[in-house]
DNA sequence: CCTTTACATTTGTCTATACAATTGTTGTCG
DNA sequence: CGACAACAATTGTATAGACAAATGTAAAGG
């Protein structure tokens, strides 16, 4: 990836402004080749998100302030989200018993299922992209990105 | 910024999940602060860059096809955005003499006046995201991000 | 010329997101 | 207890973005 090439500019970018460019580039691509992973499974990579943090309950219901706190991008009206997991039927809600402020949201084994197939489909285009890492690579990468 | 904090995970990520995982949450860390750096000059950072582009046009008007090109997130429809423009007298746009089909777009002082604002504040923001970076570590990154 | 094809931009429409206001519930303190 | 603050989720609304269809113009081929 050249980001002069792509942005189609000659002159020399300030090194910072060229890393903040080159980093949307990537996030950019990277993106595009999620959406295009989850595309047959009609399913947003929010979505796909919120199922993760669902399964990764073990059996636990998560209220909605959990799921939120989990969120790799945080949203701002959630309720929605799960509402259209809800009608997909991979999770189901209710008011919690303890606290009726809360709710009580779970994946259903359809959500389960599906989930599953979605997985194998993203962690190819997880390896696809970072193909030509070196596992060392990664960890430098990694390492870099704590930084931030 | 340690990933399995931030999304609350107990269990360890394979590698490669993790980096997509952490590059988001950077990413979504760099937009955070851009968003803030832009509020005050009631800009979006899509029009910020195209006004960087036209004024990287030096004189010459640039037509849409060309901004879409150059555009670092390419858009789907940046008429709307260079209407928007236009609309706070940061841009002028008419139709191209030659060629009927395309329109012809360019900065007004104004426009670049204000973009010099911005630069400020956005490089402030910049330098402040990279501080903890030193020159070879940037250098290190970018390569980094160039296998992708 | 006239029809067809390709091109460049614009418009329509539907969905996603951001942000604020609202609802319903619980906890606290005089 | 009763008023009030704090909390959790939902709803309303306005804006941004994705995608497809439509418009207007130019080029090509018979």
């Amino acid at each position: 990836m050249n980001v002069e090439e792509i942005i189609k500019t000659e002159k020399k970018l300030p090194i910072e402004q060229r890393t903040m460019i080159h980093y949307a580039l990537v996030f950019n691509k990277i993106r595009e080749e999620f959406s295009l992973a989850l595309k047959p499974f009609e399913i947003s990579e929010q979505q796909f998100n919120v199922l993760r943090i669902l399964r990764g309950q073990k059996g636990k219901p998560a209220n909605l302030s959990t799921i939120n706190e989990r969120m790799v991008t945080k949203m701002s009206n959630t309720t929605r989200l799960v509402d259209k997991l809800i009608l997909k039927g991979f999770a189901e809600r209710w008011v919690c018993p303890e606290n009726r402020r809360k709710v009580e949201i779970m994946i259903t084994d359809n959500g389960k299922k599906e989930l599953e197939k979605i997985d194998l489909a993203v962690s190819r285009t997880e390896e696809r992209l970072l193909q030509g890492f070196s596992h060392q690579e990664l960890e430098q990468l990694n390492a870099l990105l704590d930084k931030f």
